[in-house]
DNA sequence: TTTATAAACTAATTATATTAGTTAATGGAG
DNA sequence: CTCCATTAACTAATATAATTAGTTTATAAA
């Protein structure tokens, strides 16, 4: 019988991603379709991850290695208000391409999960880095970072659960929404 | 033995919902939990709830009738700013003290599920009352309500999801958000 | 070529939701 | 007051999931 070694840990996080995107929904995911999917016994996942809390904290930090990727690409090159409106833009379609991933992306960074706590620290840093770049520093732009953290997280975490349901352009309201926080962030007073 | 009646649907939503409180997540109510609590067997729920999406569903509902409830009380007798204020700091508080239900008011409303329908319009009439009384209309009006939902909502669920670990005051962080957001939204030009 | 390791397997256990079918308490109709 | 229909409890059984234990075998390194 074929006993052939395939499998490997980055191969079972990435069809974990592939089926928690197409359903939209991380709880999708079970060890049972995953096994299926990648024609093995659910059992024998084990040889790759712990269980199913380990490969959700494998998604999430391929969700969070993704989407700090993707703001990195975007923003180099830029500062000030036009590389956090490129933040924003990213954020969202971020959160839109990847139904799957992002909700896991804020779920609480388990202090356990080194790499987690890792990435999360990444992403604070490279905000900080644009939001200095805005004349913003110390505790306020701290409080600049939970703000805007609020604001992209709410709206596309809004969207994604399918409520804004009226008729009413969705791009527009969230520039809009990005316009307005960004105009009292930095108005010069 | 004894098979007296006591149980009806208002009593297992309730304890439902303390457990899911409790909890802090409505992912941990469990039929079987529920019904240990209940002194009952498990399959006699079925009895009074359609299943466990009938209960998320009826737990939704308890908590967005709790919410909008909270939110007219305390908004009762103010206009502009200042009720957009009281909104915002009663919406979070929410959220707090009900951990198990608040994440259940923002799941899609189901379209089948005529209850959760009634509500969502229900809040959505409230906010854009209260927008009128701030000089917002038509578009813009919804355009702000989908902007003031993704900024207490954002706030309000990365609070709760462990997030804003730092060692800097979340009330001022949620303050000057609110400030802000609402400061470029009333912003005479 | 040998052997240790890693990755697959089978089998079994636990937890959960759910369905089917049974029994009995309760409240209203006569 | 008695009967009976309804409702709410029950027991038993099934399906799906995660997980653990223990076994087998392909593969790669010595």
């Amino acid at each position: 019988m074929a006993k052939k070694r395939r499998l490997n840990r980055t191969a079972v996080v990435e069809q974990a991603a592939r089926m928690a995107n197409a359903a939209g929904d991380p709880d999708a995911v079970t060890l049972t379709a995953l096994a299926q999917a990648l024609q093995v016994q659910t059992p024998s996942l084990y040889n790759h991850v712990a269980g199913l809390d380990d490969l959700r904290h494998a998604l999430a930090a391929y969700g969070a290695r993704q989407l700090i990727e993707a703001l990195r690409a975007v923003t180099a090159g830029h500062i000030g208000r036009d590389a956090l409106r490129a933040v924003a833009m990213t954020y969202r379609e971020f959160a839109h391409q990847h139904p799957g991933l992002y909700p896991l992306t804020i779920r609480a960074p388990d202090l356990q999960q080194v790499e987690l706590v890792a990435l999360a620290q990444e992403l604070l840093q490279m905000l900080l880095l644009i939001l200095a770049s805005c004349g913003l520093q110390g505790d306020e732009a701290l409080h600049a970072v939970r703000g805007l953290r609020a604001v992209l997280h709410g709206f596309s975490s809004l969207e994604a659960a399918g409520g804004y349901k009226m008729a009413l352009d969705r791009d527009e309201s969230f520039d809009l929404l990005v316009t307005t926080y960004l105009d009292g962030l930095l108005s010069p007073e």
